[in-house]
DNA sequence: TCTGGGGTCCTAGGACCC
DNA sequence: TCTGGGGTCCTAGGACCC
């Protein structure tokens, strides 16, 4: 069997454990800004139909006493790599799949542990006391049944979906429910009056197949009960990414120019940290009108340094037309590798790789000096004048 | 007053190679 | 003289997830 834990309202319920007075109250962590979303929202929020990824705006005029908690990233991943580390106590196969997420394999564990249903209770309890807060458990015999289950009572829920109650079970499910059915798929199945998983199962192979190409199979699947992914204990990141919405949309390309070297410079941290290094830079930009675009270069050697990682997104940002303001500006990094670091002297093939040389111990100057002082104690010249324009 | 910041996977077309 | 088939790498875009 399988378990998927999954912790309730998160950030919000972190925030309510830290600070007590906030408990009960209709809160939400996200930015504080004209342009913010909520990143998650308290129970009490939730009664007032406020949810994640509603802008804030929106959110307060829901509920006009609302808290507004501004995110502190470096807390909910102290407090998730403690939960991560209690479940990993009850069972030795567990994979991550975000912040306040993960699929356990229990199959082994009953002479351990007990019964399925004595071992999320075991690692639920371990959570309420030695962390403080509630998470949700689903079991059942696959990843996909076990991921909605834990989805059925929240919160401080344990649903079992037992072998026998699957067939059921998928009879009635709401076809939206499916993890990798989205808005657009919904739509396509409701237009063919498909609206429940037992449904699909019913439904002509080959329609499934052609409305959904690799994906329709795995529908197909699914409304078996079929699922035989496993659980994979850790996967490498792919990509690496920073970006922002900036305060006001714009065209001015000195103003994008300078957020790209902030974006190129928190990817270059990362890759620092990470110990690797990238091939493909990809600019990301979203106009007044949200389009996205992307506009990506693969270099023949991998890069790291800051700068190197800046002048490639800047030459891709210099043959974008700016037809249209835009709101959003970012970079990402992929085709990552593990960094050769130190790099040989033959390496130094031209001038431009030795000032990325030069540039590469900025950073880690950057770097040491941040972590002493905090992350406002030095910006380059270009990002502090924008800083200053700004206002 | 509009709508964040991270990610993953899939598709399709072109370049290029054998 | 009128054009194969397969494989890989790359770019752009879309859907989806937390």
């Amino acid at each position: 069997m399988i378990m998927h834990l999954d912790m309730d309202a998160f950030y919000a319920s972190v925030e309510q454990l830290d600070n007590p007075g906030l408990r009960d109250t209709c809160l939400v962590v996200g930015g504080d800004t004209r342009r913010g979303v909520v990143a998650a929202a308290s129970y009490a929020a939730r009664r007032y139909g406020i949810h994640s990824a509603m802008p804030i705006f929106q959110a307060r005029q829901k509920c006009p006493h609302l808290v507004i908690v501004p995110p502190r990233r470096d807390r909910y991943v102290e407090l998730s790599r403690k939960i991560m580390a209690l479940l990993e106590e009850v069972s030795p196969l567990v994979e991550q799949i975000s912040i306040d997420e993960a699929y356990a394999d229990i199959s082994g564990c009953a002479r351990l542990h007990g019964t399925p249903r004595r071992i999320a209770q075991t690692i639920k309890s371990k959570i309420r006391v030695e962390v403080g807060l509630t998470a949700s458990a689903g079991i059942a015999p696959n990843k996909f049944l076990a991921k909605i289950a834990s989805d059925l009572h929240k919160p401080d829920g344990l649903t079992i979906i037992e072998p026998d109650q699957v067939a059921a079970f998928i009879e009635q499910l709401p076809i939206r429910k499916v993890p990798g059915v989205g808005p657009k798929a919904a739509d396509k199945l409701v237009q063919r009056g498909i609206f429940t998983l037992g449904q699909v199962n019913r439904a002509p192979r080959e329609l499934i197949a052609h409305l959904f190409g690799k994906f329709g199979a795995r529908l197909i699947a699914l409304s078996q009960g079929r699922d035989d992914s496993p659980v994979v204990p850790h996967s490498e990141a792919k990509s690496l990414s920073s970006e922002t919405t900036l305060a006001e949309n714009t065209r001015d390309r000195t103003l994008l120019a300078a957020n790209l070297l902030t974006q190129a410079q928190s990817v270059a941290h990362q890759l620092r940290a990470h110990r690797l290094a990238a091939r493909t830079v990809t600019l990301k930009l979203k106009s007044a009108d949200f389009q996205r675009y992307d506009h990506r270069s693969t270099e023949r050697k991998p890069l790291r340094a800051s700068e190197a990682i800046y002048e490639a997104a800047l030459s891709l940002l210099d043959e974008v037309a700016l037809v249209q303001p835009m709101r959003l500006i970012g970079v990402a990094v992929s085709g990552l590798q593990p960094d050769s670091l130190p790099v040989q002297q033959e390496l130094f093939a031209d001038a431009r790789e030795a000032a990325h040389r030069k540039w590469e111990k900025i950073d880690q100057a950057m770097d040491d000096v941040t972590r002493r002082y905090g992350r406002q104690a030095v910006v380059r010249g270009t990002q502090a004048s924008s800083d200053e324009r700004l206002k």
